[in-house]
DNA sequence: CATACAACTGACATATTTCGTCAGTTGAGT
DNA sequence: ACTCAACTGACGAAATATGTCAGTTGTATG
């Protein structure tokens, strides 16, 4: 019973890759006939998975997406619409977008009853210092999945403005200020650089693979040795 | 095609409303014989839908669910996994579990590929006075979703402990410290509480129902109209 | 205690869906 | 022209789902 639903997640599971895949490979991993992948796609495609076939060349995703878990609790649904609420008030306007249509697609979903026109009890308001500096995010947030070098001129507290080039690991929302974390190449050093003070924001056109001494775990080991680090992060971060 | 599966998520839909349903009832509304509800609700069973029935009775859910819809985006994804780490940091327990279980879920689910040790770009540092009288949250929650009049006892910035009963209509998240916005009974008006500075809070076994200039939505209606008040009041919450 | 109710279970025949096979067509690149 | 691989339609076979029937077992109620 349900192996067809199976199948079809485990499709999506392979599909997931971004890369290539023909329909005869995806009939033999999963062991039914060709006909049967052709069906599927179809399947898949009148749900909403963004998977695109080409004649002669093979199946690909076009955007990496997931089936989540069918079963949510009512607290959990909270916790997601809590979440979405802050992301659609703290973060930039990417992830603004995809928070907004994250809760629309589960509250769509979950739209018989409605106990009330203000569904979920609680409201979420930022800081303006959050929002400065919010068009450099959705560049920040590729580099580091991506491992790109960026260029930024940065003002520091003392308004000083220096060009440099940075490994960008992290970022990091401080509930008032986003700041991003990373392997600066002009100090060959770990700096935290507030966003909101970054002036510009562009890629270099150079790739950076992890390196010992340079990646995210190697900062985290070493702010974790000063435990009075963080405090004083925050101190300074947010006066 | 998938009529079966259409059926299930139906099935969910209408036991959503926490109410009792016999099989017999079910069967009439999705025109199948009751032999087939009780093969749907093992299988429902068996996919984790807490569905409980009791002989005699009828069936019941323990507690309410959703289905997500089948497909997110990457950065769906990773708005949701940066809600919930914020969540995880800045809510009480019992929203921090919920948090921790609903991105558990979906991590587990999307199992396969694991580009590196860590897998989002982002970490989230709250405070320690968004922490405190996090004991009381699930208490308001609970309270809000419910009507239940509360029994609180406050202590204002000025230092004097009042105790008074509250009708709560919504929480408030400012970055920092997490706001309580109730009808207060004493006062006869809308007052905002922080939860830090509650020192008490117990139900009064009264509840209540929307009345008429005491609701939610004339509150958000009264505080929209001085353009002013929202960052005074951000001023006030956090100094 | 008897009765009603409704969840459950097993068996078996029937209906429906799903799958594999085969025999094509289409479109893109070489 | 040729290859590759996505696509499509048809049809029978296999697997699954469903209805019917005939029970059993807890729970609640008079």
């Amino acid at each position: 019973m349900m192996r067809r639903a199976d199948r079809l997640a485990e499709l999506v599971e392979i599909l997931r890759d971004g890369r290539l895949h023909t329909a005869r490979d995806l009939a033999a991993v999963l062991e039914v006939s060709e006909r049967t992948i052709y069906r599927d796609m179809d399947t898949l495609a009148a749900s909403g998975v963004p998977v695109e076939g080409e004649r002669g060349v093979g199946y690909m995703m076009r955007e990496p997406v997931f089936l989540p878990p069918l079963a949510l609790s009512l607290i959990e649904l909270e916790a997601l619409a809590l979440g979405m609420a802050i992301v659609g008030e703290a973060a930039d306007p990417e992830l603004q977008v995809a928070a907004e249509s994250l809760l629309g697609k589960v509250e769509g979903h979950a739209a018989v009853r409605r106990r009330s026109p203000r569904k979920w009890g609680f409201g979420v308001y930022a800081f303006e210092t959050a929002r400065a500096g919010f068009v450099h995010m959705p560049l920040i947030r590729r580099a580091i999945r991506d491992g790109l070098v960026l260029r930024i001129a940065y003002r520091s507290i003392a308004e000083e403005v220096t060009e440099r080039d940075i490994r960008p690991l992290q970022t990091e929302y401080w509930g008032r200020v986003w700041t991003c974390s990373a392997w600066c190449e002009l100090r060959a050093g770990f700096r935290s650089f507030r966003i909101d003070r970054i002036e510009k924001c562009a890629e270099t056109g150079r790739g950076f693979a992890p390196e010992l001494g340079k990646t995210i775990e190697d900062y985290l080991a070493m702010s974790s040795t000063d435990p009075s680090a963080r405090e004083d992060k925050v101190g300074i971060l947010l006066r």
